[in-house]
RNA sequence: GGGGAGAUACCAAAGUGGCCAACUGGGGCAGACUGUAAAUCUGCUGUCGCACGACUUCGGAGGUUCGAAUCCUUCUCUCCCCA
């Protein structure tokens, strides 16, 4: 993976990147739409590349492992190839898995055991299988295999976990370092920061992982419940000592205000599941604040989805349209709305890239807050 | 023409003397959702104050009873079977 700073914001934290990785080429900051399970849920391939314009989305390892499994990705060479997407995938380590399944999990040294959500089998992950499985998926980018901490969570708690998520990132990196691509294309291992809402635990996660010299690092374990004051708190502690010459990854996160305030602090990637799960459940983020399109009032509203006109979908269909089809359950609505939220995610992050390379990032995301922030 | 069954809130459907403003499902309305066990989940849904409470409801009318959606009489309507 390569990265480069095309513009610093001299007012704030921000910056306007490009990375490269052998899939694709695209301008920071950048959202990745998640694809859990081989697929962004509610959109083909053909919408997400030529519509939505993504250049590169997420795969989950927890999920791929499970099912298809390991074989058959490795038989056809790699996620990639599967699904038909020849741009960029960052594989989630199943990290997430750890703190959103944990009643069906164990976390020991060794690693984490956990039955299958799907069959009730019993599995371990570990530092070491973890980067395997993400190789044999193919992902451009990996991600340590980490300890998403709970929120509320003691200092204690949060303490003896980041020292598990540091010595499972020791073994991983480790193990990816004596490990080869598995198809030829470069694959990047990307370190994890945890520490909860602990300024000396995030300060001391922080200092581990920018002493590693990875390509890239990301922040973990935010946006799981704490105030968000909290959130950019630890944004703002991390990002002062991740190394400004990598991109920084925020994971999870969010809103699209969480995601200019974030931008703000110095981070360039986000994913989110957001712009995704919510559209299917009606919610549509525009430029002038949120839609509910479930509620009564757009029944009788045949204007476009969205004037500002992102994806293909927004001026074809109108609002009464959408909401028919939502609160009639049928597929179509969660397509359009799910093209809408991703289209208008892509544009924002990359009007948060024009803005800062105009040197004008400050005012435009004050004045974007507010409307962003508007309920409709 | 003869015989039988039934009418409950927006719809369907429980309830057959007090624990019923009335189970449940649907529909409707609103909310939640942040590295996806989610095309999911939660709440409200007679009226008024919307917490405690008050008031009007179970086809219409009348009656029995301390008390009726529940029992009786009658009227209206619906459905089924046989001619």
């Amino acid at each position: 993976m390569k990265f480069e700073i095309l513009h610093k914001d001299t007012k704030s934290s921000a910056r306007a990147g490009r990375i490269t990785t052998d899939h694709s080429t695209f301008e920071t900051p950048i959202f990745m739409p998640v694809g859990t399970q081989g697929t962004v849920k509610s959109v083909h391939q053909h919408d997400l590349k030529n519509d939505i314009n993504a250049p590169i989305i997420l795969g989950n390892t927890y999920h791929l492992y499970l099912r298809p499994g390991t074989e058959v990705l490795s038989e056809v060479g790699g996620l990639h190839k599967f699904m038909n997407w020849d741009r960029s995938i960052l594989t989630d380590s199943g990290g997430y898995q750890v703190f959103s399944l944990s009643e069906n999990r164990k976390l020991t040294r060794e690693g984490a055991s956990f039955r299958s959500h799907i069959d009730g089998s019993k599995h371990l992950f570990t530092p070491e299988n973890v980067v395997d499985v993400q190789r044999t998926i193919g992902a451009d980018l990996i991600m340590a295999f980490d300890e998403c901490t709970p929120w509320p969570c003691d200092m204690k708690y949060a303490d003896e976990s980041l020292n598990l998520t540091h010595h499972w990132l020791d073994r991983g990196w480790e193990h990816f370092k004596n490990s080869g691509p598995a198809y030829g294309h470069e694959q990047a291992f990307i370190p994890i920061v945890q520490g909860s809402v602990y300024k000396e635990l995030r300060k001391k996660s922080a200092e581990k992982i920018a002493s590693l010299g990875a390509e890239g690092n990301a922040i973990g374990g935010l946006s799981v419940g704490e105030p968000v004051e909290d959130m950019y708190g630890m944004i703002e502690i991390v990002n002062e000592i991740l190394p400004d010459d990598r991109p920084r990854y925020l994971m999870g996160v969010g809103t699209p205000v969480n995601i200019l305030e974030s931008i703000e602090r110095g981070v360039d990637m986000f994913d989110c599941v957001m712009p995704t799960r919510n559209g299917r459940n009606g919610m549509l983020f525009t430029s002038k604040g949120i839609i509910n399109i479930r509620n009564r009032k757009w029944m009788n509203d045949f204007s476009p989805v969205d004037e500002m006109n992102h994806s293909v979908v927004d001026m074809q269909y109108s609002k009464a349209y959408l909401r028919h089809l939502v609160i009639a359950g049928e597929l179509l609505g969660a397509q359009i709305a799910t093209m809408h939220n991703l289209a208008f995610y892509l544009w924002l992050v990359r009007e948060a890239f024009n803005q800062i390379r105009k040197g004008e990032f400050t005012p435009w995301k004050i004045n974007m807050v507010k409307e962003l922030s508007t309920r409709l």
